[in-house]
DNA sequence: CATGCCATCCGAAACGTTTCGGACAACCGG
DNA sequence: CCGGTTGTCCGAAACGTTTCGGATGGCATG
């Protein structure tokens, strides 16, 4: 292993100067960078972490925490989500630790351990709560991070976030705009920030048209075709007052909308509208669906590099003004909405 | 922070005492060793890794390194591997570093590149090819590692495979037992020692019933129920030579036979039959199939257990012989199996 | 020519731990 | 009483890095 002795015995330079070289520091000439450099990469020089840590507090190690919940239908895009994190952390020189927690094992503890005893210098947070725990924490100990999804409207923190009161507010409005007015949401998994964002816009465009809310066509579960088969009929069987269109919180719940009414009989949009957020999921496409499902968009693959880029720039000191990023979702109008039905 | 000097202060001891008798060194006295731990306790000492790690070398962390190929049918498994690693890692207190190269990067420099900063103390490595490159690195340059599966017979490093040989010689002698001599296999991607093994496994047994090994009945390729499904319909088109029974390497290509095989209307097991091996995947059930499938079984999620803890153990000095463990696969027998039928 | 400034460099200390080599006393057998 | 053993203890070095405080020489300014 070369170390920075090494380095400064080869070319005859202090270790100082090595080390202020290779860290861009200000007092070193351009020329013995260059050659500091140079010689770093052909000796195949690289820090040693732990001696680094040791002096300053950094590990140059990220975390990301996940429990383990078998057989969620999130697990598909797990490989998504962890692979892209990691490739762009790798090429940030950060390492990516991933540490997945028992399941019944308090988060918060998770958190504390690790950033006490294992020296790790920010993490990633992923589908956050309302009144999130762990956000608690790491706000609380001062540790860096970054969050997929945000806490409330204008953080403090280094975030990555789709606008989703606009994904529920234009979603509803077009619905409404058709002309429908009982219209169901088959939303995610309550509790989670993102699903809250999306109820309140669902809300702002119902009030908008003076329709009042009807909590029983607010349907909250995981996302998965199974929520979206269930719920279809339970909510179709109330002959009544059955919704003339479905919103749905994602395309696998879209899937199980679209078999769920083809399972009653209901043509998709002739007799029931369907739209939904597609997050361009790689098994299901909106477009590819029969009819083809419109949809706002919003490619959940294009998250993992900011969030990887904010949490190391955070590190880094750059402001957390610059690391906060709110992307809107693009409506795109396909064949799955009609006006709806008289009965 | 409490550090050792602090405590060594508050006990009237050197700071070689206060460590030796925190570590329960031997040349402490009881006493002492009580006293010490007492306080350390009350005073809330934590040790500070970084430093630890300094001096002995170690780093405390532990590397997968995987190469990202999008869409692959392996992404399946992969919130299995990953996450089972990670989690058998974190109780062992070693921290995960999952390491995602770029496609187009060399292998073995990026184990290169992890190692030599005194990074990464060891390695998993997983689905080892014939002549594996990044084996014969970690080899030269004396970097613990663990394999899943193995490289030869007898080697002499940790590993954690199953018997190979046992499961090509086993699904092949029971066709052959029940009189089936054109006995089609299609097994998994070309160049892994797995597959090598089972098809020596397959020759092994068609030798014993001297029965001549036919190239084109073996087919490789990426495990896929596609690959199931086109290569049923390729073998079964040669109408003279059609294999009267499949082997499939996992369940995933059973599916595939078993889709082929009903599109040309054939029936499992009265017109071919079909044996698998079983990685007990998530999703699909060789039991649950239909016609039930007589497989050989191993969960392959039982592996990771293992991995990690020989891993850990080699790092920390316990001997080879106690880290290699060979797991033979479990036969079970269901319905997918007949006598051929004459033509 | 004296002064101050700037660019470039270096020695040494510091981070907190482990460990090597030795010190000191008490005790034992001869 | 002596040599050796044993049970406790300690000082100091080492790990590889960053950084503080200064040192040196060149150069422009007055």
């Amino acid at each position: 292993m070369t170390t920075l002795k090494d380095l400064s015995r080869a070319l005859n330079l202090s270790v100082t100067q090595v080390s202020r070289a290779l860290n861009d520091h200000s007092d070193v000439s351009e020329a013995t960078r260059e050659r500091v450099k140079i010689a770093a990469k052909h000796l195949n020089y690289q820090p040693n972490i732990s001696a680094r840590r040791l002096v300053t507090g950094r590990s140059g190690l990220v975390g990301l925490v996940m429990s383990y919940m078998s057989e969620s239908p999130q697990d598909r895009q797990f490989l998504d989500v962890v692979g892209g994190m990691s490739k762009h952390f790798a090429r940030a020189g950060l390492q990516f630790v991933l540490h997945m927690a028992d399941p019944d094992e308090d988060e918060v503890s998770v958190y504390r351990k690790l950033v006490s005893g294992g020296g790790i210098d920010g993490f990633v947070v992923l589908d956050p709560k309302i009144n999130d725990k762990r956000l608690a924490y790491l706000k609380k100990a001062g540790v860096p991070f970054v969050l997929h999804g945000r806490d409330c409207v204008a953080p403090d923190y280094p975030f990555f976030d789709i606008d989703n009161f606009r994904v529920g507010y234009e979603l509803t409005r077009h619905l409404l705009e058709q002309g429908h007015r009982r219209i169901a949401f088959l939303n995610g998994s309550p509790g989670r920030t993102y699903v809250a964002h999306r109820t309140d816009g669902y809300r702002a465009a119902l009030a908008e048209f003076d329709v009042p809310f009807v909590p029983g066509l607010m349907r909250n579960d995981q996302m998965s075709e199974g929520f979206g088969i269930r719920d279809t009929i339970r909510l179709m069987d109330k002959v009544s007052q059955a919704p003339t269109a479905f919103i749905a919180g994602n395309t696998w719940i879209a899937k199980g909308i679209y078999e769920g009414l083809r399972a009653l009989g209901l043509r998709v949009p002739q007799d029931v509208s369907v739209v939904a957020h597609d997050d361009l999921l790689p098994d299901v496409h909106a477009g590819a669906m029969l009819p083809p499902l419109t949809a706002t968009e919003s490619p959940l693959h294009l998250s993992w590099e900011p969030l990887a880029r904010f949490l190391s720039a955070s590190l880094a000191g750059t402001d957390v003004s610059e690391l906060q990023s709110l992307d809107a979702a693009r409506f795109v109008q396909r064949g799955s909405v009609a006006p709806p039905v008289p009965r």
